[in-house]
DNA sequence: GTATTATTCAACCAAAAGGTTGAATGAATG
DNA sequence: CATTCATTCAACCTTTTGGTTGAATAATAC
């Protein structure tokens, strides 16, 4: 699985954006994050893991109590991936007439 | 499921994503589409339907031949939530110092 | 009208995802 | 040392995902 795969893997789901968004308050124990989430803490160590995995999340490990905190070097890149389609959302080229001009310029299959 | 959830869990396949930059191009019909891709047709059918049911393609029907285009706006709002977090990869936020100057502004949980 | 072509629908399958509960590990505290 | 607290590990379950094959539908071509 590449980068970008797991990056967006781990952001399509909506508890854990909220714990991304969350950590940009700055670093927080598991249990202090899992706090306002309705499900088990298990639950949320695991969606941790996924981040983690994806490295959106750093972990420090302090006695019993492990810190995380966000890292935000993989969101650039989904950043940067989304940007290559800009001209595709800015002027009505998103709309029908997308290929009246097109067809020429652009020769790449983008990433992956 | 949101739409960012729909458009993420879309983007978090690499063949899907081949898919959008492949219609950067232009129209394509569900065949042309799918020639390069080492999978059967209905695969790529499938993938083209959870692309249109995040947003990201648009199909027009013309007798038996369906032509299918790019539609970029679901990527715009990726972006737009990916740009939230911009402060955090610039400069050394990302890093250890992230809290020395945190904990005050920022007082929503970002979207969703 | 009979093939052929473009596409989907449906059933199936294996693997992954997202959750649960219960037990294990390992620090801190009484 | 016995307990409690912070966290993970492991097993389990259900639903979703990504793929397959085979049949259905519907438009074009011969």
């Amino acid at each position: 699985m590449s980068n970008l795969d797991l990056a967006f893997a781990a952001l399509a789901d909506p508890t854990r954006r909220r714990i991304v968004a969350r950590l940009t308050r700055g670093e927080l124990r598991v249990t202090d994050l899992a706090q306002p989430f309705a499900m088990s803490l298990n639950a949320v160590s695991k969606h941790v893991k996924v981040l983690e995995g994806a490295g959106l999340v750093g972990r420090r490990r302090e006695g019993r109590e492990h810190y995380l905190r966000l890292r935000a070097a993989p969101l650039r890149e989904v950043a940067r991936w989304t940007a290559q389609y800009e001209r595709f959302w800015t002027r009505r080229l998103d709309a029908l007439g997308a290929f009246l001009d097109g067809q020429k310029e652009n020769g790449d299959e983008g990433s992956q």
